[in-house]
RNA sequence: CGAGGUGUGGCGCAGUCUGGUAGCGCGCACGGUUAGGGACCGUGAGGUCGCAAGUUCAAGUCUUGUCACCUCGACCA
């Protein structure tokens, strides 16, 4: 391929809107074309490094005895109305008529298509386990798509789907994928990759694993315990605390005019947050019925786990009502008058002596003692974890918190979608049984930027060789020279007839504007020509990265070059 | 959905406060000089200033409405 011929501008200057280095750099290097919001259209060299990625991956869901099949984008509502997902999910799923008036979707993700494909032509346990997977444009109308190819609303995704005929069988399977994934991340060249426990989201089912690409820039927040391993999403990491129970002492209304937070309320009484029963007020999203949570006044809580222990969808309360008892920023469970429900964090379990809200206008309670003033109570664990917190696996004090962005996802889903959807085959007893599935994604799009989010330089992207549109760049620094150009045209079709992938840069540009462009395209290996080297008879070999930087003989230039091309793809191999 | 911001040649921007008939840089085309980290000179093409109403002799500029996009939050397989 020739730059002269190639689409897609590289410009000098992008709007300052761009915020992230990924939609910067690939925005500057012409690999993408926004449409609309959250829609791209992609150049060539985005699609060639979709393309090989695509390729990593197919050969992984293979390994592990992946199907590629294909889903259609526009399904029936019906078919999701048989799941139940039709009207679970909000308007984050495009609908629309077709000409009949059938009510339609675009397809966000495909389990009911999956279940769909293999309902009735997997009806005997001897056909189990299947895996069948595809690569297929999701649409999901994200409320705010951000951050280049990071967050969009259509996008390419990899999804899989195994059955199964026990939980056993998921599990070990399970644990195929999570390996394959793992395969996957490292064969494209992604080096900060981890997996996470998660949360399942409206997926269903219960185990599931996030694998996240650690950055700053991620929109996820991870637990992770450099001591023993521990990593998890903080949705669902587990906070532990040791309470300083503190000292017995009776319980005391005091007056706090007008001291409602517990900054406040702690400057005030000299106290420690670590001390104070903090209220915090959520109502249902179905009913507005208020649910309080009483928590360690230095805690936040993790709505996530709420919104599971509920099994609700809840959101912070707007507007608290004087009829409900509640009395904003003095709540304590003491005295408490409502019908809303009342969840206690474990974070209060053992605290003897606690500052609490007194349920009426500038008053608290100091001495406050769950266990004696107001009797057993079950605690839950709704908290958020924290950086330095203790960790769930080995105890220690030793959580870090760190950001990621997550790349791929695995569940297991259990019979969630087969038993709504009325799946079944006939199992060796002769008697009907629901299988149980399992889910894989990755997000393609997503997965690109993201190592483009952690191989970069001040320049542009540094593709790993796996992934890379093309292996060498070609730089041709004075095309009108004869002789600079054959030697430069040789050494693009012996590179060519090796299997090498050669972008090549003839255009007739100054040295410093065609590396600029070269950086932009972030190939693995670059190759100068030019009258100097031509003088003499070498070829100027770098590597993107920096790790490089040599010449080779003309007459061997292209065996070289493609040993090294050999060599770097080996490397990532492993 | 809440808060803030921006819409002016392909890209990045100025001009809007104070109304007078659109400009700069990059890119693009042609000619020339150049040549190892985004060269320079000359000539040229390209814009109903997001859209719609309104005020005015006159609107990129003022008013109202509307749409789109961006950032933060909410939300999110």
């Amino acid at each position: 391929m020739k730059v002269r011929n190639l689409l897609g501008q590289r410009l000098k200057d992008v709007s300052d809107e761009s915020q992230i280095e990924s939609q910067i750099l690939m925005t500057k290097g012409g690999y993408m074309k926004l449409m609309a919001s959250g829609i791209y259209s992609l150049f060539m060299p985005t699609q060639r490094i979709a393309r090989k990625l695509q390729q990593i991956i197919r050969e992984e869901m293979d390994g592990i005895d992946g199907q590629e099949v294909l889903f259609p984008v526009v399904m029936p509502a019906s078919l999701w109305q048989s799941s139940g997902r039709y009207t679970s999910i909000g308007s984050e799923m495009a609908r629309f008529t077709d000409r009949g008036g059938n009510p339609m979707v675009l397809g966000m993700t495909h389990e009911e298509a999956a279940v769909h494909m293999a309902s009735n032509v997997a009806s005997s346990y001897t056909q189990y386990p299947f895996m069948i997977y595809q690569f297929q444009t999701k649409f999901r109308d994200e409320p705010r798509a951000r951050g280049g190819l990071i967050r969009v609303r259509e996008f390419t995704m990899k999804d899989a789907y195994s059955f199964h005929t026990s939980q056993e069988d998921l599990e070990k399977y399970y644990d195929r994928a999570y390996d394959a994934y793992t395969r996957i991340f490292k064969r494209a060249g992604a080096k900060n990759v981890i997996a996470v426990k998660s949360d399942s989201g409206m997926m269903g089912g219960k185990v599931s694993h996030e694998f996240m690409l650690l950055a700053d820039i991620g929109e996820d927040t991870l637990a992770i315990c450099p001591e023993c391993g521990y990593r998890a999403n903080m949705e669902v990491a587990d906070c532990i605390l040791k309470n300083k129970p503190g000292k017995p002492a009776p319980l005391e209304k005091v007056a706090t005019p007008g001291k409602k937070s517990i900054e406040e309320v702690c400057a005030f009484l000299g106290r420690e947050k670590e001390t104070t029963a903090k209220a915090v007020v959520y109502q249902e999203n179905a009913t507005d019925r208020y649910v309080i949570v009483f928590i360690r006044g230095d805690l936040e809580v993790n709505e996530t786990k709420l919104r599971n222990l509920l099994k609700k969808e809840i959101h912070p309360a707007v507007e608290i009502t004087p009829e409900s008892g509640i009395v904003p920023g003095f709540i304590g469970a003491y005295g408490l008058k409502t019908d809303a429900t009342v969840v206690f964090d474990r974070s209060l379990d053992g605290i003897e002596d606690l500052v609490a809200g007194g349920n009426e206008p500038d008053t608290h309670y100091t001495g406050f003692n769950i266990a004696r003033d107001y009797g057993k109570v079950e605690y839950v664990d709704v908290a958020k974890a924290t950086a330095g917190g203790i960790c769930p696996n080995c105890g220690k004090p030793t959580l870090t918190v760190r950001r990621g962005i997550e790349v791929g996802n695995i569940f297991q889903l259990g019979d969630k979608y087969t038993k709504s959807m009325g799946m079944t085959y006939l199992d060796s007893d002769n008697t009907e049984k629901t299988p149980i599935m399992g889910c894989y994604g990755i997000g393609v799009g997503r997965l690109i930027a993201s190592i483009c989010e952690e191989s970069h330089d001040a320049y542009g992207p540094v593709w790993p060789i796996s992934i890379a549109p093309w292996q060498v760049e070609v730089c041709n620094l004075r095309v009108t020279d004869e002789k600079v150009r054959s030697v430069a045209e040789k050494l693009v079709s012996d590179l060519e007839n090796k299997g090498v992938e050669v972008l090549y840069d003839d255009r007739e540009v100054r040295p410093g504007f065609m590396f600029a462009d070269a950086d932009l395209f972030g190939l693995p290996v670059r190759a100068v020509v030019s009258q100097k080297t031509c003088e003499r008879g070498v070829v100027e070999v770098s590597t993107r990265d920096k790790t490089l930087k040599t010449e080779f003989d003309t007459a061997e230039a292209a065996e070289r070059i493609s040993g090294l091309v050999a060599d770097m793809l080996a490397k990532l191999n492993g």
